[in-house]
DNA sequence: TGTACATCAGTGAACGCGCGTTCACTGATGTAC
DNA sequence: TGTACATCAGTGAACGCGCGTTCACTGATGTAC
């Protein structure tokens, strides 16, 4: 049956909210059309009246996840957050960088391209709050600090015993901030 | 037809080299078993006489991956030779934690408990070389590094535009190197 | 060393299944009067 | 404001396809004599 305009909105929200979930807890190939929309509370034949594809449904849930994520301006909070046990252990609603970046890289060029600009946005953000004598040293802190965190986030949550990961947390996150003392 | 004793064991090599690139390629998921058959120069029905399912292909493949792979003692050229364009561009012969980290805690327990044992013998070997007061310090140099290194990998790999990606592996090198001259 | 035969690695057709996608239909919405 | 009807978001059965896995068969290997 025929939907009111709001409700159109809202199911399309509530379908990008849950494949941005699904897929950052269980990867773009795992998780299949029907189970993203079933999650939403609707059928899957709905699909193609959102989506013209799950390629594309991917590469708007990555712009989606991206554009809702919230931001935390000062790096050492940042920092603390990021590499939390909280965090390690909430794929789902994490960031989508340490959960698909290297799964996207064989997505849509689409896909790829919102990526990118993901990255771009979130090097710009650090570089204005990062340390550093002039720009370019300000610039290389971002990308080295972000490097490190997506890092040591994807090996703790790749190890399997939890002292490991904890040590790789806690252990990373001391390495990082040591710069901004030293 | 039979095959005689030694032609199994090249088979079975070719087997676990084949599907060692394809995965690190393209992902477990997208990589089908006929596939790997296929590029091992053999048909599919032969494959469930040398492994059990394909679960148990993909941790066997992780494993030997992590045997195979040739280890550089000396901390720069590592660092080098990791962050260069050449691995960037290589992933289906590069880094397995970098191509298939993410998507291996989401495998079974036996591929994920190797690739943590393969962790685990990474963080051993780079403490060893690693510069530091004690060992606590040089296991902390170890964990930082490794995490920058896979994540900066990640991210050039992730990119779209082969600029960010070589500014990505060149700052995030000489961020990474400058903890010893500093 | 040579022959006869049991073994078994590899072949290729076949299976059940879940996937992405399509489409005829339904019935609430929203517009025209 | 109230009624009649065109619109169209959502439903659910159906599709073709490729997947992981199975199995009867083949024929070279390797052993027993």
């Amino acid at each position: 049956m025929k939907v009111s305009r709001e409700q159109v909105g809202e199911n399309r929200r509530r379908i990008l909210d849950e494949a941005g979930r699904l897929f950052r807890a269980r990867g773009f190939d795992a998780v299949s059309v029907a189970e993203v929309m079933n999650a939403a509370g609707l059928t899957h034949g709905a699909f193609y009246g959102h989506f013209q594809s799950k390629d594309d449904l991917i590469a708007q849930t990555l712009a989606h996840v991206l554009a809702t994520a919230e931001v935390r301006a000062e790096p050492e909070a940042f920092l603390a957050d990021y590499l939390s046990s909280r965090h390690c252990a909430d794929a789902a609603g994490g960031c989508p960088v340490a959960g698909l970046g290297a799964e996207t890289l064989r997505q849509s060029p689409q896909a790829r391209a919102t990526m990118t600009a993901g990255l771009r946005e979130q090097l710009r953000r650090m570089s204005d709050s990062a340390p550093g004598a002039d720009a370019p040293a300000r610039r290389r802190e971002a990308i080295g600090r972000w490097s490190a965190m997506v890092g040591a986030l994807t090996l703790a949550r790749l190890s399997d015993d939890a002292a490991l990961s904890e040590e790789i947390l806690e252990q990373a996150r001391q390495w990082i901030g040591e710069r901004d003392a030293g």
